[in-house]
DNA sequence: CAACTTTACATACATATCGTATGTCAGATG
DNA sequence: CATCTGACATACGATATGTATGTAAAGTTG
């Protein structure tokens, strides 16, 4: 029976992971109390402590539970794109509307840079950014791209789509806000292309 | 002499002000301590929750002066360019190498925007992102530009810019990461201009 | 199966930091 | 010169954090 044991044991942290997401995302790290935190999942801070060694380490695995999922929902999306381009379109969108999100932008792209540093020095490596880079060395390979770095440049991307979810998040009119915001990135994203006449649509 | 005692007064803000520019920049907003800031511009915390309020206020105080000085530099830039669009350039590269100074990456770039929210509703208003969209509209009116948002667009390319002197500041080799992230800028920039054949080279 | 050990978690405590409430003294004002 | 305002210090209480210790259940060994 130590298999009820690990299930016990994951239990406690995954409770602990739930609530933390909930506190982190809706008053943030640094007013987050772990006293509240813990007891709104039925425990105290020594579980928190004895799983995770503090309060940061709370926040690295709440991180890495939300790049988990922002992977598997992004790489849905870029599977289904006709072309290469357009599934890399498509999940920057799709990025950027998960970057609006109060959970992830709050969690993720405020606090988790200003507590813990460079997102490329994750636990997760900030897959979504590797995500960005792969993409774009494919459309490189295909001949569709300029020669870039592949890694600044999928820095400048995912940094854009930050910096227009945050105006986003925050504009008095979110949606049409969006709507610039998409139109703008692909006129933008155009600058990549070796022939860009015409800005390409998206979905 | 009324004088004298507004100067008084001025010059214990400044000594806190640069005494928080330290402390922020080298450990960090949460990390920093009002008591060891306080003592080493030689005061205490009472003057601190005078002339700022709190630890917050002083955060906006600092950042309002990083903005000045930013603006003022930028400026210096963007108005010696032969042209519009290598004024543009020009400004955008120096404010990548801005960004990966400490000083400004670490409080303006990380804590501040986690501290007190979107950059847009501060009290310069972040004038950078102002900036930008400034140079953007010009540009259109120029007719070398497409038309776009130019508020969503100066909030990707200031994000993009962002997001490059993260990767820059946390690199092995900073200085050969700024040189890919400013190739990789120039070309994605390229996106903005109505002909782009090649892209537009900067000093 | 009994004795021992490990481990998940709670409790208790020491400390640090914050915000506020209050005190004091220099300088402005009449 | 009497008074008052304001710049700043001191004192205090509240809260959050990290650690040290306690406990009970699960696991291990003879």
């Amino acid at each position: 029976m130590a298999q009820k044991r690990e299930n016990m044991i994951a239990e406690t942290q995954a409770k602990l992971i739930k609530s933390a997401r909930e506190s982190f995302a809706q008053h943030g790290f640094a007013e987050s109390c772990m006293d509240d935190l813990t007891a709104e999942a039925g425990l105290t801070r020594g579980a928190l402590y004895h799983h995770f060694g503090g309060k940061k380490g709370l926040l690295k695995a709440v991180i890495q539970q939300l790049e988990d999922e922002m992977t598997t929902r992004l790489s849905a999306i870029k599977s289904q794109g006709p072309t290469t381009w357009e599934a890399f379109i498509n999940g920057s969108i799709a990025y950027l509307n998960m970057a609006c999100e109060p959970e992830i932008q709050r969690i993720m792209l405020l606090d988790g840079p200003a507590v813990l540093g460079d997102p490329s020095q994750w636990p997760r490596k900030n897959c979504c950014i590797r995500n960005t880079q792969l993409s774009i060395e494919k459309l490189m390979e295909e001949g569709v791209l300029r020669e870039v770095d592949s890694l600044a440049m999928a820095r400048l991307i995912n940094g854009a789509l930050f910096g227009a979810s945050l105006w986003i998040a925050n504009a008095e009119d979110p949606h049409a806000a969006s709507i610039k915001a998409v139109d703008a990135f692909l006129t933008l994203a155009s600058g990549l292309l070796k022939s860009n006449a015409t800005s390409p649509t998206a979905s």
